[in-house]
RNA sequence: GGCCCUAUCGUCUAGCCUGGUCUAGGACACCACGCUUUCAAUGUGGGAACACGGGUUCGAAUCCCGUUGGGGCCA
């Protein structure tokens, strides 16, 4: 096959990659290697009034996190200038650019209509009296972006230009250009804007939108590309939501992306990312949570791993956190979550006496019961402090409390869950008590029942 | 203002090309119920949309025209 697909990626350095360039970066991605294609990178630097510092590392690096490797490039516009001379000079040689102060127009022509095919929008023309003879190399010596994509597109044998839909009513001028070299014209696919809560075009002032961020706040990659790639596209024939890179190179199709603009909500990739947190393993997600931990400085507290006394486990910090974090994982949205949710594993819990209250509960049925559960732990054996054990013993008292009415159970199980982590909302009493162990757990019953006048 | 793109639940969307199977399907979110000491996870159920007006047709979410709304580009 002469043919070969070639897809580009094409973004201007002015800052950090957002979620709009990652998603056409990933449609030029998926396009190229369903086909057996090159995906390229290009850096568009020719406006240097806007360029930012550090854009092309963030650029290259945020593709590399995700995945999506270029095969040729970066090639970058401002080492290329000599090649938008040539070219300008071509146009001028044929009569079809004139310079104009300085800079090098391009005469376009005003009769007719020009017609193109969008590989998503089919057939569209514009009359080409609506176009203005137009810049193409500015008198500083640097092309405008007329020129210089369409020069290196045609340099680099790009096949088919997969970009945002705001470039659509520049055809016509792209369209004369290509006939002015006498270049055959590549395929499009304008992509529609992805829009903000507002249904304006997503812009970096209403903050959230650069990836980067998202990778910062405790979104997972793959949770972001695949929401990314949902965002106006969907499977025609399925209702299947969750894909790997690999599905979505299988399944993708250009022709299926939608037409109009998508907003981005957030709650749905909220969701996302705690489907594909509970795909993780334990150990992965201690990896991936690592760096939140450490912001919050809950590692660097020494707590032991309770079972450090039983002797052959000692040193086991790090399943010390698998434990728990495996105990947040179906609770977790964001990893950045993490550290409040479990701050009562590293530190004693603070809370009023009021938390301990159950119902209806008096003070001194509070009192009563958090004595019961520490009579309970205290009569436990070593080996048997585990959370099958636990729960066994604890719902046969809570049985024989309440006169066989299993709805009661809280009187017992909710002053003493209250009384280990200080807080409303935890995982269960049986398996935090497993974790922190039986000195710990007992521990803290006394303090709860000190608290209660 | 001119031109271009676009229009299905709050949001992402299936269906539209090849009109009837659509009393419009799925997902997120929301609500209720089940499980449950709590919060999640999970299961079941629920409310929720074809922008509007004209055509064409026996029949339109689906085809055509217009209006309106939204967005983009240029000025």
């Amino acid at each position: 096959m002469s043919n070969k697909t070639r897809t580009r990626f094409a973004p201007s350095p002015t800052g950090f990659l957002h979620v709009g360039g990652l998603r056409t970066a990933l449609y030029n991605y998926l396009f190229a290697k369903q086909n057996g294609g090159q995906f390229i990178l290009r850096i568009e630097d020719t406006d240097r009034a806007r360029l930012a510092e550090g854009a092309e590392k963030n650029i290259i690096e945020t593709l590399r996190i995700f995945g999506l490797d270029f095969d040729e490039g970066p090639i970058r516009q401002s080492e290329r200038l000599e090649r938008y001379k040539e070219r300008t000079e071509e146009l001028v040689k044929k009569g079809t650019a004139y310079p104009d102060a300085g800079a090098v127009r391009f005469k376009m022509g005003k009769d007719g209509v020009t017609e193109f095919t969008d590989i998503i929008r089919g057939e569209i023309q514009i009359e080409n009296k609506t176009q203005e003879d137009f810049v193409i190399l500015k008198s500083d010596g640097y092309p405008t972006y007329n020129l210089a994509h369409l020069v290196d597109d045609h340099d680099t044998a790009i096949t088919h230009v997969i970009r945002g839909d705001e470039f659509i009513s520049s055809m016509p001028k792209y369209i004369a250009l290509h006939k002015a070299f006498g270049w055959e014209l590549p395929q499009y696919a304008h992509l529609p804007l992805i829009l903000d809560k507002n249904r304006a075009k997503l812009s970096k002032r209403e903050g959230e939108v650069a990836v980067y961020d998202f990778l910062d706040k405790g979104y997972l990659k793959e949770a972001v590309l695949n929401f990314v790639a949902l965002l106006g596209w969907h499977p025609s024939k399925s209702d299947k939501e969750l894909f790997t890179l690999e599905e979505l190179i299988k399944e993708f199709k250009l022709e299926d992306v939608q037409k109009a603009g998508a907003i981005f909500d957030i709650q749905k990739l909220d969701w996302m990312n705690g489907e594909y947190i509970r795909k993780k393993t334990p150990k992965e997600l201690v990896r991936l949570a690592m760096p939140f931990l450490e912001k919050a400085r809950l590692t660097l507290i020494p707590t032991p791993p309770p079972y450090e006394g039983g002797g052959e486990r000692g040193g086991g910090g790090s399943s010390f956190l698998e434990k728990i974090i495996a105990l947040e994982q179906p609770r977790l949205k964001k990893l950045s979550e993490l550290p409040e949710k479990i701050d009562y594993f590293f530190k004693e819990p603070e809370y009023d006496a009021g938390m301990l209250k159950w119902k209806k509960m008096t003070n001194n049925e509070i009192k009563k019961s958090l004595e019961t559960s520490k009579n309970i732990l205290e009569s436990l054996k070593d080996k048997d402090f585990n959370k099958e054990n636990l729960e066994k013993v604890f719902l046969e008292k809570a049985g024989n409390l309440s006169a066989g009415k299993a709805g009661d159970r809280g009187e017992l199980l909710w002053p003493l869950r209250a009384a280990l982590t200080g807080r409303k909302a935890s995982p269960g009493p049986f398996e935090i008590m497993e974790i922190l162990g039986q000195k710990k757990s007992i521990t803290r019953v006394q303090i709860a029942i000190d608290k209660i006048i």
